[in-house]
RNA sequence: GGGUGUGUAGCUCAGGUGGUUAGAGCGCUACGUUGACAUCGUAGAGGUCACAAGUUCGAGUCUUGUCAUACCCACCA
């Protein structure tokens, strides 16, 4: 028995308990079948669900669902991240609000700490996922810092670093001051500010008097700089080349230099060169061989290098402008816009800073990973990512991997006591290698630094699946079908995912990347904490269903189009569960799913014939659509079958059978519903699998579960059928439309003559008759005479000469009286209209928008005066 | 500065290779409690498809340009 209303809170998490505790989201081995596999993009840890993880996994699970129900061995591999920033730093606040850092714990302590956080406020991610519905096999769950992951990872950092693509350098590379940690491009964001233009001049050694003038947006750092670069083509400045200038304050001799990065069309086509503090002054340093002067300590402030240590950078700089105007050498100060680099994490001013990290060769990986998508092993959809994908990858920086934290994956690196490097999978391993070199037993010391979280993502896709190890789940299910996941980790994840697998397994990750938009707010907005108007999936479900959720967000995905939130729109998929949920009420109500014995191609009623064919054709189209993954089409697809179809139709038509007294029909008919619910059942378990799976359990005893129905492929769509009861339906829309038109009374049962019928649609009228009389309410319907085609009757329907004698039913003389009168009212209306826009004196004078609302009103009541017209010249006849 | 999108009904958006009358949901108007459903039904109003030129028998769809808007990348002395 199906409960009156529906209350998804009801059954929702009974069915997921159910689902999981069968194992009904474990591949069958054994299943000779085709393999379907996706890799889940892991979530933090620590995370909480936020919409776009609710879009995501929407989407993957729908494919999954359907893959599944394909009949094909389905894995969809779970796992969350370690998330190194990140979660280092929610512990690290933690512990400081009880006032402890994490250097009072010491690295083992702490590490110790955060494996702790992890365990107890790990799993709310995860548990989050399942209340959306998420099919994925659990039993599987990885993480990337567990003991398999970490070997993978360790695994592949030797292979990289033996066939030289990871190698340590000092370069400049963004630090994170907060964090004291170098991060990759990737994690600088740009903001634009607006700054300050500091103008002054540094005296020319040896020519009292004379000086060179330069700009700058960072005055503190001049203690840095080692030279002075002008243009060969500056006419103005070219002399000065090959001089000597002093930086004011410290009195310290830098030359003037001839470089092309000096535009003479900026600034003052003077450019002071702080090679340790400016990517592009480091390369203008590279090619004159300058020195490197470094003046920040790594906490940000000023260091011993210049005459203000300990100090911040505003700081310095404050007290930097006030001796330069003392000293005379201040030519003005600007307002400038200008981008300052952020860390997206820690939000503090990242600091170009010279410092020992290891870097992976990305330029070398990356040709690989470009080949590939090049020659369509594999594919993004939609493909204009593909571009965004190859710009990217071919401008390609060597990618920064170490971290100075303390949370992530310890990089597999001993040192020697002269610092000779050994690069081992193992401690053990690294000691015989080192031992063998000295020729003596050495202590050794290990790396400190950890990797970027990025690097062991990188891998996941077959590091999940048993690699390094050759297991049965890598064999089957790699490389996997499919990766679906959000634009803006495309750089982040993608690319690395490529690289990696191109490098270690010789093959693609995956074969296709979907990629979808974000989740705004109902106003377009970004989503943020910040901005206080995000949404938390988990009350919207807990409010409208995992359902309605679900349906959401496959309805509004079109492919390469962000995703505005609409609570309005949740609520019309809540609706349409509640919708269907009593579509199945009423089967259940007229006694339908008791015999299941049901040949859908031995169907006699040409309703019943009907429903079927469109039935099967909404099953197709889902299926295509999504195998071209256009989610909102195949949503769409079966709401409008659902709805349109079934409920607003093939019900209302069915009543009278069902109602009535010939019991074969009523036997098919109702055998015929169940089949259709079924079918609905099984199309809409992709978008929607609460509900479906509730009224599949509840509509009859089955040998298989809804989860493992298998998906109808290549049924035979009678169209005859359709287009039969198409014109049914268009008749009697036909009508109700006229009825409206013509102001019938909801009691009024006319009858209508279909003029100039042909033998198909008298044929129609006689099979359908009492179907078309009970909906359209109509006394009687009867075919006139002649010959018409199908499309012709369209048009009569269209052009109103459907002929309904009224007589009886309504009163022509008080209807053609109040006609009358409308029309009068009109023409006196139109007259004053037409008195007043003739007199120029009122088109002149009164303002614009007054004339204009006066001709809009014109055309009102003209247009009301045509239809008035209309109606009275309809019931001359009568 | 380079690149990629977007601009269609009051709102939010669909509109594979050009092809009858451009669609949906919400909102709006009128009617309706007819034995699944008011979380509903019936009917209806509402569009110069941003603008301009071009290709074509035919353009929302293709080309070029303009305007508006969003995002990505780089740089900014």
């Amino acid at each position: 028995m199906l409960e009156k209303n529906y209350n998804p809170k009801d059954f929702e998490e009974k069915i997921y308990a159910d689902w999981e505790n069968s194992g009904d989201f474990k591949p069958d081995m054994r299943a000779n079948s085709d393999a379907f596999s996706i890799v889940i993009p892991p979530p933090n840890v620590t995370g909480y669900l936020h919409m776009g993880h609710a879009l995501n996994n929407t989407l993957q699970d729908i494919l999954v669902r359907y893959n599944r129900m394909l009949g094909k061995k389905v894995l969809w591999q779970p796992g969350t991240d370690h998330a190194g920033i990140a979660t280092q730093m929610v512990v690290e606040r933690n512990l400081a609000k009880e006032g402890i850092s994490r250097h009072d714990l010491g690295r083992e302590k702490f590490i110790e700490t955060v494996w702790k956080w992890k365990e107890h406020s790990g799993g709310t991610i995860t548990k989050q996922l399942r209340r959306l519905g998420a099919s994925c096999d659990w039993s599987r769950e990885r993480f990337t810092m567990d003991e398999g992951l970490s070997r993978a990872v360790r695994k592949i950092f030797v292979h990289l670093y033996k066939d030289g693509l990871i190698y340590k350098a000092k370069k400049l590379v963004n630090w994170d001051p907060k964090l004291g940690t170098a991060v990759s491009d990737l994690e600088v964001v740009q903001k634009e500010t607006v700054g300050k233009m500091y103008y002054y001049k540094y005296p020319i050694e040896g020519e009292k008097g004379e000086y060179i003038h330069i700009a700058t947006t960072r005055p503190e750092t001049m203690f840095g700089d080692t030279a002075v670069a002008v243009s060969k083509d500056n006419e103005k400045l070219k002399h000065l080349i090959g001089k000597n200038c002093i930086i004011p304050i410290i009195d310290k001799v830098i030359p003037i230099i001839a470089d092309e990065h000096a535009d003479p069309e900026k600034g003052t086509g003077a450019v002071k060169i702080t090679p340790a503090h400016d990517f592009n002054d480091f390369e203008v340093g590279k090619r004159h061989n300058l020195p490197l002067v470094n003046v920040l300590n790594a906490d940000a402030t000023m260091n011993e290098n210049t005459p203000y240590p300990g100090l911040t950078t505003q700081e310095a700089r404050v007290k930097t402008i006030e001796k330069l105007t003392e000293l005379g050498l201040m030519d003005k100060i600007e307002d400038h816009p200008m981008v300052i680099p952020y860390g997206d994490r820690s939000g503090v001013v990242i600091e170009p800073y010279m410092t020992d990290q290891w870097f992976v060769d990305a330029p070398v990986l990356a040709k690989e990973a470009i080949r590939v998508v090049e020659e369509g092993d594999m594919q993004f959809v939609p493909k204009s990512y593909e571009k965004t994908y190859f710009e990217w990858m071919r401008n390609i920086q060597p990618w920064c991997i170490s971290r100075q934290l303390w949370w992530g994956h310890q990089m597999p690196i001993w040192y020697g006591p002269d610092d000779t490097i050994f690069c081992e999978e193992t401690e053990a391993e690294a000691q015989a290698a080192a031992d063998k070199h000295y020729g003596k037993h050495v202590e050794l010391r290990r790396e400190t630094d950890v990797l970027d979280t990025w690097f062991s993502s990188g891998l996941w896709a077959f590091s999940t699946l048993g690699w390094p190890d050759k297991t049965e789940y890598l064999e089957t299910f790699y490389p996997t079908s499919l990766l679906i996941t959000a634009f803006d980790i495309i750089f982040f994840w993608v690319a690395r995912m490529m690289m990696m697998s191109m490098y270690m397994m010789k093959r693609v990750p995956f074969k296709k990347c979907y990629i979808h938009g974000l989740v705004r707010d109902e106003k377009g907005q970004k989503m943020s904490k910040s901005k206080g108007n995000t949404i938390d999936p988990l009350d919207t479900i807990e409010k409208y269903g995992a359902d309605a959720l679900r349906f959401f967000m496959a309805a509004m995905e079109t492919q390469g189009r962000d995703i505005n939130l609409s609570e309005a729109r949740i609520t019309g998929y809540r609706n349409f569960a509640t919708k269907l949920w009593n579509a199945a009420r009423f089967g259940e109500m007229n006694d339908c799913f008791t015999n299941r014995e049901f040949n859908p191609d031995n169907a006699k009623l040409a309703v019943n014939q009907w429903i079927i064919a469109k039935a099967r054709e909404a099953t197709k189209e889902v299926t295509d659509n999504l195998e071209s993954y256009r989610f909102s089409d195949a949503a769409n697809a079966v709401y409008q079958f659902v709805w349109g179809s079934f409920c607003d139709w093939y019900i209302e038509m069915i009543k009278p059978i069902l109602y009535g007294d010939n019991d074969a029909d009523k036997a098919e008919t109702r055998a015929a519903f169940a089949w259709v619910l079924d079918r609905i059942l099984i199309i809409l378990h992709p978008f929607m699998p609460f509900i479906t799976t509730e009224l599949w359990n509840n509509t009859a005893k089955r040998d298989t579960k809804l989860i493992h129905a298998s998906w109808p492929k290549d049924e035979n769509i009678d169209t005859k059928a359709m287009e039969r009861i198409d014109w049914t339906i268009d008749l009697i829309s036909a009508v109700r439309s006229l009825r409206a038109e013509m102001n019938l009374p909801a009691g009024a049962k006319p009858i209508i003559y279909l003029k100039d019928a042909n033998t198909q649609s008298i044929d129609n009228l006689q099979s359908f008759g009492k179907i078309i009389c009970s909906l359209a309410r109509l006394e009687k319907a009867e075919a006139f005479h002649g010959e018409v085609t199908p499309d012709m009757v369209q048009n009569v329907f269209k052009e109103s000469t459907l002929l309904m004698p009224l007589k009886g039913v309504v009163d022509f003389a008080a209807e053609k009286e109040r006609l009358q009168k409308e029309l009068a009212g009109l023409e006196k209306r139109l007259a004053g209209y037409a008195n007043k826009l003739n007199n120029p004196g009122f088109v002149e004078r009164a303002p614009a928008a007054v004339v204009e609302e006066e001709k809009r009103r014109q055309a009102e009541a003209l247009e009301s005066k045509s239809k008035v017209e209309a109606a009275l010249a309809r019931i001359a006849n009568f």
